[in-house]
RNA sequence: GGCGGCGUAGCCAAGUGGUAAGGCAGAGGUCUGCAAAACCUUUAUUCAUCGGUUCAAUUCCGAUCGCCGCCUCCA
């Protein structure tokens, strides 16, 4: 039984959709005007395991995932290119989904754009100002907070007696605003300025959250199942979203709310200034892979700040290998008839395990610790020569079912050799029939500087192409 | 200042009112021409500190210390 915490709650709920097996997901993504940081993919990649265990479960998932684009920096930086933002977001948003392949996510169903979603967000705004919760101030839009009694609900924010956040800090003279809570719906931009869309109330841009409501409620319905999102977003963007949907619509807008922690680096907080602020790009130029990042990203359940280290990523490294080298194992050891204990016992067992750990709020730690159960019990019993066909089949299909939620083995390799290695492989083995290991030893360095890696087993010689992060890492952080 | 979260071995960490999962690193051993891979053994009398409740607390309560996030613009 799957269960999640859900904020609305504050409590572990058990996971049930509102149309039978439909789910319907929303997940707020990137801002594509810059490098997503390691902190934000732990979010996707989080968003990502969550989506393919629904599907694990079954379910008939839709998956939105945003692209913001309307941001100041962009709307500023695009003008200042003479460009338009379509223009200046096209890299961004090319690199953002090659890191995101490379991290091994599944792309979502959906992924729409904001400027795209214009005319969506400029009908609710005028739906919000028919119906009272939205007024207009000096051309202006904002939400009013006092319309929505139920304000505060997702993040528990109490705003009665002292004024929200550092009351010294809220400069109320700044907007005209009713509330120095309500915020903007819809910004007034004057027509000597570039980036501008018409709207019955003016020309203007939509404010930060409006985006997320119209996107979500067109894709999802007025009403869906699952939002999720970094814990960073969860104030006040998805508050902020509650009101302006719920306000539009007068009905429940997402029924079970999942937040993400973020990271820190060396037990602080990763900023520029610190000298720790960590891109998938950065890593990568380190020598590390995006498997281990990956595993070390899920390998803490979403709802705790993870501690990043470069001690950890380098361990990330070495178990995604042995990983790696366990399938390849099970694949290629010989067989026997009988074989006991029963690696089908193994996997059967840690299947069961698996997605109990799993239902159990998406505890990826201890889904890891049954796999590494399985790993150790199997490779123990082919360390005993003794795996039998059905066993191996049940393994494999153990490991396929895992890493249909996980992602964490690699992607199947090349059985393929060109000749040339084939002929050094043989040449090795008949230098080692005739004892001349100067020659094997040769042929080994040559094969590693191809990315070739040799075993001799007790059945004969095995390759694999080198894992991919064999260069000794350049630690160079802080 | 307000609200929320966290503090478990060298590192990353799971977990529970009944006596500490898993991974990495380390040590010893097996196997191997040497490696590699793999296996076996081993590494917390203890879960930040101090009190309290309890037959029993790492797990509940309180206090203290430390760390992180949000409470302002932008998204």
């Amino acid at each position: 039984m799957l269960k999640f915490f859900n904020t609305l709650s504050r409590q572990a709920e058990k996971f049930e959709p509102i149309d039978g097996n439909k789910v319907r997901m929303y997940i707020c993504g990137p801002t594509v005007w810059n490098f997503a940081h390691i902190g934000n993919f732990r979010t996707f990649i989080f968003g990502d395991v969550l989506r393919r265990f629904l599907k694990f479960k079954g379910y008939d998932l839709t998956h939105v995932f945003n692209l913001t684009d309307v941001d100041d920096r962009i709307i500023s930086e695009a003008a200042a290119k003479n460009i338009s933002i379509d223009e200046f977001t096209a890299p961004f948003i090319k690199y953002f989904w090659e890191d995101f392949d490379a991290l091994g996510n599944e792309r979502p169903e959906i992924a729409p754009r904001a400027t795209h979603h214009i005319a969506e967000m400029t009908a609710i705004i005028a739906k919000l100002l028919k119906n009272g919760y939205a007024y207009e101030s000096d051309g202006s839009i904002y939400y009013r907070i006092t319309a929505f009694p139920e304000y505060g609900k997702l993040t528990k924010i109490n705003f009665s007696g002292n004024k929200a956040g550092g009351s010294e800090r809220v400069d109320t003279d700044k907007y005209d605003k009713e509330d120095a809570r309500d915020f903007a719906l819809w910004k007034l931009v004057s027509d000597d300025e570039p980036t501008g869309w018409d709207a019955p109330f003016g020309r203007g841009r939509p404010g930060w959250h409006i985006e997320c409501s119209a996107m979500a409620m067109k894709y999802l319905g007025e009403t869906f199942d699952l939002h999720a999102g970094g814990q960073d977003l969860q104030f006040p963007h998805h508050e902020n979203e509650i009101a302006q949907s719920e306000g539009a619509t007068g009905k429940l807008f997402a029924k079970y709310w999942i937040h993400s922690e973020f990271l820190k680096i060396d037990d602080v907080t990763m900023s520029k200034s610190k000298g720790n602020f960590f891109t998938f790009r950065d890593l990568r130029e380190q020598g590390y892979s995006p498997l281990a990042i990956r595993y070390l990203l899920l390998s803490v359940p979403y709802r705790k700040q993870l501690n990043f280290t470069f001690e950890g990523l380098q361990g990330a490294e070495s178990t995604v290998e042995r990983l790696r080298n366990f399938r390849s194992l099970v694949r290629d050891t010989k067989l026997l008839e009988v074989s006991n204990p029963d690696a089908s016992d193994s996997a059967a067992k840690a299947l069961t395990n698996f997605e109990a750990a799993m239902d159990d709020d998406l505890n990826t730690a201890a889904a890891l610790a049954a796999i590494h159960d399985m790993v150790r019990e199997v490779n123990t019993i082919i360390a005993s020569d003794a795996l039998n066909a059905s066993g191996q089949s049940a393994v494999l299909d153990a490991v396929a079912k895992f890493d249909t939620v996980l992602g964490i083995f690699s992607a199947e390799e090349s059985e393929i050799l060109d000749n040339e290695i084939e002929e050094l492989i043989a040449e090795r083995q008949d230098a080692r029939h005739n004892r001349n290991f100067t020659r094997s030893d040769e042929i080994r360095d040559i094969l590693a500087v191809k990315g070739i890696i040799l075993e001799d087993t007790k059945d004969g010689v095995r390759w694999k192409r080198k894992g991919h992060s064999v260069n000794p890492p350049n630690r160079t952080h802080t």
